[in-house]
RNA sequence: AGGCACGUAGCCCAGUGGGAGAGCGCUUCCUUGACGCGGAAGAGGACGGCGGUUCGAUCCCGCCCGUGCCUACCA
């Protein structure tokens, strides 16, 4: 900061603080260093491309909380890393091969993995990059990935433990299946589209076995038939009483099928009677399991009809359902169709409706890893923020279902299963066995699938940690403070994360969760990289700089709601940046040299009004960020700076400084400096690098090398002075109401005017203005009027507690203009008037309201009926005198 | 279907049981020695609708309308 430029150039600064910061290992987290300690782990972004922003948000308040921690002393670790996103990755690297032609399966599994590798350092880098240039102060000495060594192996450890406690279990079910990805998905990764979407509901009749008329039954997905082995109504419809227990005939495939009993079935619904596919539905699953109706498989994994679908085999679930239909209504056995909103179920991440598919898949029992959970949030030992999401973990922990764990894919944690050739058992092991734990055969196998991506994850508070093994990392780190993430992996991730952290160390992996809001672009649709709609970080930072996009976000984001944003949004905080910027730029041209505050008795009343705000604002900052409150935070600073600091102090102080008085105006520049150590400090963790850059050059006496390293501030009370508030707090609207009525009455800016002030009698303090208002509103002389006495005839405004300051109109103004002004203003006060004295009028308000309140409305309505009194007269003589 | 949020100035959003706010945009003016990424002064709002509680409601409660999100085995 040698040579002043005018505006803040970020690209340089950024770079030069952040290879300093590294240098020095600011960020680093010593185990061994003792005192209280925070800890954070990041939410690992994947590593299917690069950052939104919706990472630059979620990413920017973790830094902010952690570095607002680190400068209060703490031993702070933020734990950074990235997670291989197992199918999302596997999909956009599958994308890629397309481009050239090239499906994995003509790579092979092994070669294709090399590419996924490869895919990794790529985007690994990029996304660390991202992160640094937002200036985020992780730990990167101690980046994780999800597939690194250590954290593989606590994968398998856990899923051995689960397996030994019966808690992983391989079971033949419904689950949910992707026909693109041809692999199965959690509940979590099928997602119902909202409403429904549209769709046909088809009544088809299948006639009696005894040649009766048998039951019509309303399906969405008439190709299902096929795999009807049963009908199902409810045992009290009268309709179908006859019915059950008899049989009826499937069309098209001819199969004698029973009519059962069950309570599932909603009467009021289509036809009250259901068809009942087994193996195409968990529902009818269940159906059949209770009436021992057989499942019968008409899919193959690519979504096609089997041979188990006769004439309809090898058609796709689309062109079958068209045919089926057709077939139907030629044979008369269409009885309706009606439009109907169908639910349907989409893969998370290819959008292919869903197919319910039966198959053998490894299972996690979860209702006994959910009851820790539970009573965490209960007993307030975890806490979420907003409050409002812990109705929403509790009700899905409360319901939950067993957590499928395979995948069908290549890129993962292998599934750590050995299958025997001879004697068929299964061998679970911590390292790769080469025979049979049961007949001590050679002839195993390992299960080609993967474990769901998550799987991996939920235990990223401790794998990162060195878990399994008892790391003194994980002795001093282990549970973290506050996890950070978006409400949209709530039970993704959060949820399943509190139940490993239960389950394995016992103890709930973190104190708080606050969820962050999410990013929108102006339409409203969530930022996201499949969307293709969130700007790229790295431009906004280039063309705005680090600091002004994260102040801008935190600026905007309210707390646990949207934010919408667009890259121009964030001249917001570009333009608070150089707003700082020549603030600093103005108080470091004064000098060079060190000033102390000197002895309070030398500081003038702005000196002392300013000292005494700043340790205000230094309180509510510490509070709001001790609640979370991020842009409360960030704005309270915004107005302090701009709107207290610059707008008024500054100016204040310019009567010192380049004023006669040496001691003056050395208090003045003690005054800025002090001002801007405490505000560079309070704001460092919003905007790193400008207060780094800016503190660096302050001639001060520094307790660190760093600002990032130096004590965050707390409130002095030695500074407080209500007096100097309330006295400065007058003469900030004095000048107000001065070049207000200067506005109104049209004098020129550069003219120079009389002003005359009648003071209120509590009003002390504005014997002491007549410089400020020199300097601040061009007024030439000020002159005091003796109690009582009010000038007839000249516009005048009214400052509350101050008094009345009225100003000569000099022949400038436009005496119609003026009077209109009054006029308008006597309505408004005449209004105002009338309602208070309603109010005060009223028995039950006197005799109900709090005391205090009466007699602020008292005071008030003296002060209105005086200032109506005043207007009037002056409406009175202007009239008399034009 | 149920649940949860939200509905405040033209736009994006803060906020509080007793006098409606910031930012952007808009109008007028200002090249005064930190800053035009600036300064000064303004205009602009029945705080979604209807009831209720209260001396008093933009704020608390209920219902309704609108928007968004989440959950759900209605074929």
């Amino acid at each position: 900061m040698a040579e002043l430029s005018k505006t803040y150039d970020p690209p340089g600064v950024e770079q030069r603080w952040y290879r300093y910061w590294l240098q020095e290992r600011y960020f680093h987290a010593d185990e061994n260093a003792p005192g209280p300690r925070f800890s954070i782990v990041i939410p690992p972004p994947n590593i299917t491309g690069s950052l939104t922003m919706g990472h630059v948000l979620n990413n920017t308040l973790q830094d902010i909380l952690v570095r607002y921690h680190r400068m209060r002393g703490e031993v702070t670790l933020w734990m950074p890393g990235t997670d291989h996103a197992g199918i999302a990755t596997q999909n956009v690297v599958e994308r890629s091969l397309a481009a050239e032609g090239i499906s994995r399966h003509q790579l092979g599994r092994e070669q294709f993995l090399r590419r996924v590798w490869a895919w990794r350092e790529r985007y690994g880098r990029t996304i660390l990059e991202q992160l640094q240039r937002l200036g985020c102060s992780c730990d990167w000495e101690r980046e994780r990935f999800t597939m690194d060594d250590g954290l593989s192996r606590a994968v398998r450890e856990v899923f051995v433990r689960l397996y030994e406690k019966g808690l992983v279990y391989r079971g033949h079910r419904i689950i949910h299946w992707c026909p693109r990805c041809l692999t199965a998905l959690s509940d979590e990764e099928a997602i119902v589209t909202e409403g429904g979407e549209a769709g046909s509901l088809w009544h088809i009749r299948y006639p009696g076995e005894d040649g009766g008329p048998g039951v019509v039954v309303a399906t969405t997905r008439p190709e299902t038939m096929l795999g009807d082995t049963g009908v199902a109504v409810h045992p009290a419809d009268d309709r179908y009483r006859g019915l059950v227990g008899k049989r009826v005939i499937l069309p098209l495939v001819d199969r004698r099928i029973p009519v059962v009993a069950d309570t599932v079935v909603d009467p009021e619904f289509g036809t009250g009677a259901v068809k009942v596919p087994p193996a195409r539905d968990a529902n009818d699953f269940e159906i059949a399991q209770r009436h021992g109706l057989p499942p019968l498989c008409v899919i193959d994994p690519e979504g096609r009809i089997n041979e188990n679908g006769g004439a309809y085999a090898g058609l796709d679930r689309v062109e079958a359902r068209r045919r089926i239909v057709a077939d139907l209504e030629q044979r008369g056995l269409l009885v309706r169709t009606e439009l109907y909103r169908v639910p349907v179920r989409r893969c998370q991440r290819c959008d292919t409706v869903i197919e319910p598919y039966l198959s053998d898949q490894w299972f996690v029992r979860m209702a006994p890893l959910a009851r820790p959970g539970i009573e965490a949030v209960r007993s307030g030992k975890l806490r979420l923020i907003p409050e409002r999401w812990t109705g929403v973990y509790l009700n899905w922990l409360e319901n939950i279902r067993d957590w499928c764990i395979s995948r069908q894919l290549w890129w993962g944690h292998r599934i750590p299963v050995w299958y025997c050739g001879d004697c068929g058992a299964q061998t679970v092991a911590r390292t790769d066995p080469d025979r049979c734990a049961h007949c001590g055969s050679a002839r195993i196998a390992q299960d080609p699938d993967v474990l769901d991506t998550w799987f991996s994850s939920w235990l990223w508070p401790f794998s990162t940690m060195g878990w399994p093994d008892q790391t003194p990392t994980l002795r001093r780190f282990y549970p973290t403070d506050v996890l950070i993430t978006g409400a949209d992996i709530i039970f993704f991730w959060v949820a399943r994360m509190v139940m490993a952290g239960y389950e394995f160390l016992g103890e709930c992996p973190f104190r708080t969760v606050y969820f962050n809001a999410i990013v929108r672009d102006l339409q409203g649709r969530k930022m996201s990289k499949s969307l293709g709609n969130s700007p790229d970080p790295l431009e906004v930072i280039d063309a705005y700089g680090a600091d002004a996009l994260r102040f801008t976000v935190v600026a905007l984001a309210p707390p646990g709601e949207d934010l919408r944003f667009a890259p121009e949004k964030t001249e917001l905080g570009r333009n608070f940046a150089n707003k700082i910027w020549n603030a600093a730029r103005f108080a470091l041209r004064l000098g060079a040299d060190s000033p102390g505050l000197p002895e309070d008795s030398e500081l003038s009343l702005p000196d002392r009004w300013i000292l005494s705000r700043l340790q205000r604002v230094i309180g509510e900052t510490r509070a709001a960020l001790e609640n979370f409150r991020f842009q409360e935070a960030a704005m309270g600073l915004y107005r302090f700076l701009w709107h207290e600091f610059c707008d008024w102090y500054v100016e204040f102080s310019k009567l010192a400084l380049y004023g006669e008085d040496r001691k003056a105006a050395q208090a003045a520049r003690a005054t800025l400096l002090f001002a801007l150590d405490r505000l560079m400090r309070l704001l460092h963790p919003f905007m790193p690098f400008l207060t780094e850059e800016i503190w660096q050059a302050l001639p001060i006496a520094k307790p660190a090398r760093s600002v990032m390293i130096a004590p965050y501030p707390e409130p002095e009370s030695e500074w407080n002075d209500p007096e100097a508030e309330a006295i400065v707090g007058r003469w900030v609207e004095l000048v107000r109401a001065v070049r207000n009525l200067r506005s109104e009455l049209g004098i020129p800016p550069a003219a120079q005017i009389r002003v005359r002030i009648a003071p209120a009698r509590d009003a002390g303090g504005v014997e002491l203005v007549e410089p400020y208002l020199r300097a601040l509103a061009r007024v030439s002389a000020v002159e005091r009027l003796p109690d009582g006495r009010q000038p007839v005839g000249e516009p005048f405004g009214t400052v509350e507690g101050v008094g009345e300051v009225y100003m000569p109109l000099q022949g400038v103004a436009d005496v119609a203009e003026v009077r209109a002004r009054i006029e308008r203003d006597l309505k408004k006060v005449a209004a105002q008037l009338r309602a208070t004295e309603a109010k005060l009028g009223r028995q039950d308000f006197l005799e109900k309201a709090p005391p205090d309140v009466v007699e602020k409305e008292r005071l008030r309505a003296a002060q209105l009926g005086g200032r109506r009194d005043a207007l009037t007269r002056h409406l009175q003589s202007l009239s008399g005198g034009a």
